[in-house]
Parts: structure tokens; sequence; C-alpha cells
DNA sequence: GTCTATACCATGATAGAC
DNA sequence: GTCTATCATGGTATAGAC
């Protein structure tokens, strides 16, 4: 049974907070161990390095967007049943504004992150989205106007953090909407 | 008059292709140098940091890219003149196409490359496209429309830049300019 | 099980010799 | 224009106190 806040915890939500605001290379394990009064080696405890550590704040992040794909997808060889895809990417603008922190965090980290292999994760995840949006043999041209609406979509996320979700999420789901094809409304 | 191929040029040239391919906080400068068969002090005759050495990489793209808006901008106080949006999209893909290298480093990086404040001129650069695109009082709702087509497209650079250029151009101008509210040719 | 003290090595950066 | 030598900092690792 662990303390209400333990510290592991405690590390974590510093950590993070800091990683999303400098960068995470521009944040030393020092700044972070200074912060909680404690001191770098206590880090080492709960943590094994720096990646475990971003690894432990990224993770949740990755599975929340697998799960989301998981849950659309059909059985293994059932027919695939066609989503709504105004309402997916609605879901999907959901998702984005709701993680926009640490998916930004991801985005502009990919190098550091490589290790953890997140550039291949989150690919193969736009990949099964893709085609949750498109059915399985979709044209070149048909996956250009999904990467449209979904690079567009997340791009906004970040660009309008500043604004109440409800002023963004309509335009940004008409906008990819339209890119997809789809006749306006 | 400058050697053929002087030191400076060919750091440059290692340095880049390296920041490109492994990160800029992951190439130390020890790497750049080795790769040269010269010594760290070296480096540092050249460019005053690692910083410095960045800056020089980066600002004939920032250059380029405020050149591309400059040029279609109407002369202070005169009448805008309206641009064709499609022939705008088209123009824009070229530039982020030419340029993805070294524009995938920047957005990647942004954390790490802070002290030169590029997200200030890439933000204020893109104020000035959008601008170029919807006129200057443009509703929340266009902004949203213009920021999906130019994210979608930034995407789409990057996501298929091992196709050729004039497989993916077309479509992702398509749908960019439907995410702008155009109709469809 | 939780932390401190301490040491180690690579890195960015500088000074000064050639 | 390039090198040797040197320093401070930061990530990592271990030994041991409680």
């Amino acid at each position: 049974m662990a303390k209400p806040t333990d510290t592991r915890t405690r590390i974590l939500a510093v950590a993070r907070e800091l990683f999303v605001r400098q960068g995470v290379r521009e944040t030393s394990l020092r700044e972070i161990a200074d912060s909680l009064g404690i001191t770098k080696p206590a880090l080492y405890y709960h943590f094994a390095s720096r990646e475990d550590l971003v690894r432990n704040i990224v993770e949740p992040l990755m599975e929340g967007m697998e799960r989301f794909v998981a849950q659309r997808e059909p059985p293994d060889g059932a027919e695939s049943e066609p989503h709504d895809p105004r309402e997916l990417l609605g879901d999907f603008f959901d998702l984005a504004w709701e993680q926009r922190e640490v998916l930004l965090m991801v985005v502009r980290e990919l190098p550091a992150l490589a290790p953890l292999e997140l550039a291949e994760r989150m690919f193969t995840w736009r990949r099964r989205l893709i085609r949750l949006l498109l059915g399985p043999d979709p044209t070149v041209a048909a996956r250009i106007g999904a990467s449209v609406a979904l690079g567009g979509m997340s791009d906004c996320v970040v660009e309008y953090a500043d604004l109440p979700l409800e002023d963004v999420k309509g335009p940004a789901v008409e906008a990819a909407a339209a890119a997809l094809g789809l006749p306006r409304p």
C-alpha cells in the first residue's frame, strides 16, 4: 500500500511539468531533485535512468492512444464495421486535446526519445487510425487526405490551446472532414 | 577568397547531416570533429558555440521562408492583392518539400533551439502566410481551417518523403484546399 | 525499503602553445 | 588554423547510513 503522495509520484509530477515546459534534454536531473528537496541519487533509487523516467511519463499516453484504436477495430477476422468519419475525427480531437501537453512533448523530442521507439509506435498507431477511417486498401490520394486531416487537427490542438475546446473542435473537425473528401454538412 | 571546400563549409555539411539524422542534442561536438578528422577546439575556432553552429544551419531556411511571404505581401499601405489560394498552397508545398529535412529538424528541436527564438519567428511567419490566404481579418473558424491546411501539408511532406513529389503534391494541395473551404475543382 | 555521500566519465567550453 | 591541456557540469554508478 503506497502512501497518499509517495516520492515516486511526486517525482513523476515534477519531471513531467519541467519536461513539458523546458524540454527533456533541457531539464537536468539535478533540477528535478532540487525542486523536490531530495538529492540526485535519490532519483536513481526510484528510476533507473533518465530514460526510465521519461518512459513512465509517456507510457500512459501511448497506452491511451493504442486503446483508442483497439476499441474501435473489429475483432480479428471479423467484418470491419464502418465508423462515422466525423464521429471518429471528433473522438480523435478529444483525445489529442486531452493529452496535448505530453503529445507535444513526444513530437518535439522524438530524437531524444528514440531509444523508446516511440516514432515506430506512433507511426503504427496512425496507420491503424487511417485504416479505421478509410478501410483496408485506401488509394495513396485518400491516405494523403487522411494525413492532412489528422496532422492538421493535431496542429490545431497545440496552436489554439488557449481557446476553449468548444470553439476549436467544431471548425477543426469540419476542416478535417473536408480534407478527407466528405461533403460539407 | 575561400578555398573550394574550406573547413568551415565542411563542418557545416557534416553537422547538418548528423543533426538531421540523429537530432541536435544527440550529436556531440566530438562526433562532428572526429568525422572530419579534426579536434574539438578546431570547431571552436570556426564557430563560437554549438548554438552558433545550429544558427548557421537553420538561418538560410528561415530567410527563405521569410522571403517567400515578403515577396507576396503588398507593399506597405497598398491595397492587398488577393492570391489564388491553390497556387499559394502549391508554392508552400514546394517550399516545405525542398527544405523538409531542416524544417523537420527545427520543429523537432524547438526546445533545444529556444535561444534562437525560432518558435517566435515560425509563429509570426505562419500568421503572415495565413493573412495572405485569408485576408486581414479572418474568423476564428477560417483560421482553424488554414491551420489544418498548412499543418496537414507539412505533415505530408515528412510522412511521404519517400514518394516522388508529383505523387504527393496534387492530393495534398487538394486536401488542403478543401480544409480551407474551397470547392473541389 | 529509502535515502546520502562520493566518485567516475563524457561533454561543452576556454586558454595558450605552435 | 590547429593542437594540448584544463575546467565545470551533468548523467550514471556504487557503498553504506538509517
